[in-house]
DNA sequence: TTAGTATAGTCCTAGTTAGAACTACACGCA
DNA sequence: TGCGTGTAGTTCTAACTAGGACTATACTAA
């Protein structure tokens, strides 16, 4: 359905097709760069938001990172047993628990986080606030077509 | 990296963000639709993409759909077993064929494909000519920064 | 106190995802 | 003809994905 030639009998095909190569596109930018540290992207994510942040619980960390608890699961796992992040019982609600940065976890966020910021912000820099406006009103837009 | 308290230290994480949950508000709609149908999303994409055509090889498919091969060759199984699309040799090269739609698969392009291109085309109608292309431009702008 | 309801996280299922290794076939050139 | 190279699709692996069932714990009201 987002077919080129389609899109030139349904215009709004052009929009969602774009929409999807700019979130490839964002996607892809420093993957590369993540897996090189032997991390995927969501892996990569949680170390990001846990840096510099006492911990958070599996419902914070699923909102901030946009990941599920299903999948949140997973991914935990697989960095406690990488010994980044570790899981530390709530002392007043047994059935939660804080997720935190072990101390490698720590020295690896402060090794990356900078570096991937710096990269971001780079690329953003040729974008005037004007157009900085101009495309945060275009997605909204967009997105409370797809919301309706 | 995406969390919104971070976003107000850099602003290009709010754009990051609605980017993110523009392209997720996208796959949401119709989404429950096509899981009625006992499709998934990129099922529905393959039936879509050959409807109203004789037929693609894998290659070409898996361009349309914006599906990698190793990927695609599970979703066509599946569809496959549905008894929806079909696998045709080609005659010429031995290495590929032609996945059509079967009778089935037609009938039930015919009876979805309609209805939700209705369902896009109504939502977007509240878009004046201008607003589209400047959400072009704005995504277009995005895709660069990106893929620098 | 106890029953009913809500919440946190896990487990399970089915499917998608990319990428790399693999097999089979095709094609061009010597 | 036969070798080398390229291409089509499959298979494999590791991970992510949502959603629903499940378990353990907490809270609320009678």
């Amino acid at each position: 359905m987002y077919d080129s030639k389609q899109a030139a009998q349904e215009p709004y095909l052009e929009l969602v097709r774009e929409l999807i190569f700019t979130y490839q596109a964002f996607t892809k930018t420093g993957e590369t760069h993540i897996r090189k540290l032997g991390l995927t992207p969501p892996q990569f994510d949680v170390i990001a938001t846990l840096g510099n942040i006492k911990g958070f619980n599996f419902k914070e960390l699923g909102e901030k990172t946009l990941i599920t608890k299903g999948t949140l699961t997973g991914v935990i796992d697989r960095l406690e047993e990488k010994g980044l992040v570790q899981r530390q019982m709530d002392q007043h609600d047994r059935r939660m628990f804080q997720v935190v940065l072990t101390k490698e976890g720590e020295t690896l966020f402060e090794k990356i986080f900078p570096a991937q910021i710096l990269h971001f912000k780079q690329q953003f820099q040729t974008l005037t606030p004007e157009e900085h406006e101009e495309i945060l009103t275009a997605l909204r837009k967009l997105k409370k077509i797809f919301k309706e």
